[in-house]
DNA sequence: AACTATTTATAAGA
DNA sequence: TTCTTATAAATAGTT
């Protein structure tokens, strides 16, 4: 990019090398940026000139996280031959690097409590608006998932405990059928039959239906139609944690 | 570079997101390449995709011995890091506390960006919007005082001008009257006046107005919107070689 | 993966 | 060095 095609190899005039270091260092460290934040990747970029200056980037500036992750990543469970500081110092280090993290988060955490904002630019507090707005996005999008996850579970249940309803219903019916045949049988062989005719109608279907299907009714109803009424577990939380 | 101009915020769609890290990370890749070859730098580059793979450049493909001068770099003067911390057990103790609280905080961060949402109950996810509803109004609070702020200080500044150039103005009529002053008595002690006429003019009110004022509005722009700086790692090498 | 329309980066010049 | 400008490169959106 720029007015000549360039040539991949080293610049030999001192001046013009110095130049473009600048300029592609800075491109570069832009660019690393980038890609960290677009792509939510995790990038460390140490650059020495050839002077021997020491220029660098790295994710949430947090390059001695990111570079111990990469020795990780290699030596995976071989010992940590790695970069050879000795150990107390490696902790010392590592103990000031946590510190200066946690600082860095518990700010961020007040800045998204919308506290501490008195050190923010107005296009800080506009982007953590914008980063505000989305994230309520995906919070009630979430939630409505969570909502409708719970209503098919309970509609679910709704009806297993009705097909299991009509199966007892079914088989208190046969039983009815039976007492009535047993009582017609009793009927034929006795003269007596006006005492045991209320006997008959006290246990008529009605009756046994209601007695009988109330009792599971109870909580059957309110699990039936929740989806008419969304208060009560909108408020409670169904899901259990 | 695209057909539309991006934003520096985390792509949010999935896809597009895994695109475009392909296509950055091969171009940061070569970008660092180049200026290792052009400027004879030294450049090692670590960059984890948000699933975790790793990729990697390294001047001389010889990474480790790059991170190793970073660290005898870093070194000179991380001496100062490690003080009053002896007991080397309390040490380890106070270490994993806050190894667990900076995993605390992430985890709030990430929900408070509206990631990682699926272990949070109905009720929590109820409490985080509104906490972030909440913040949100503080935060545009903010906004407004600052923009408040910044308003009246302007209009300070903006009267201050005016004020200055009215002052300027009189003193240019002024000497325009003297000026007229000077002229009726050298035209009445001289006949040739053509001469004196357009010096006159060239010195008129408008000529100084603008240039004055078109001046010290040039300063007043860069004072007012700091904020709109790059972010700080990209000036933080501002220390040119 | 290939193709553009655009935006960015930057080499050279001032 | 810094600013500008012409041009090469990178890349976002599309196919």
């Amino acid at each position: 990019m720029g007015r000549g095609r360039v040539q991949l190899k080293r610049i030999e005039n001192k001046i013009n090398r110095q130049v473009t270091f600048s300029k592609r260092r800075s491109g570069l460290l832009k660019k690393a940026h980038e890609i960290s934040v677009l792509c939510d990747a995790e990038v460390a970029l140490v650059i020495f000139s050839s002077k021997g200056k020491l220029f660098e980037y790295s994710t949430d500036s947090c390059m001695e996280r990111i570079l111990e992750r990469y020795d990780r990543y290699l030596y995976s469970d071989k010992q940590l031959v790695g970069r050879d500081i000795s150990q107390s110092e490696n902790w010392v280090l590592e103990h000031a690097k946590l510190k200066a993290r946690v600082e860095v988060l518990e700010k961020n955490k007040r800045n998204f409590m919308g506290e501490d904002l008195e050190s923010l630019s107005l296009k800080d507090l506009q982007s953590l608006e914008h980063q505000l707005h989305a994230a309520i996005k995906s919070i009630r999008s979430r939630k409505n998932q969570a909502m409708y996850e719970s209503i098919s579970a309970l509609q679910k249940k709704d009806k297993a405990l009705q097909d299991h309803n009509n199966a007892l219903l079914k088989k208190i019916k046969e039983r009815e059928k039976k007492n009535t045949v047993q009582q017609g049988q009793l009927i034929q062989c006795s003269n007596n039959s006006s005492i045991l005719q209320p006997q008959y109608c006290s246990t008529s279907s009605g009756d046994v239906f209601v007695g009988r299907v109330g009792g599971d009714n109870g909580s059957a109803s309110s699990l039936v139609e929740p989806n008419s009424l969304l208060p009560a577990w909108m408020i409670r939380p169904t899901t259990n944690e």
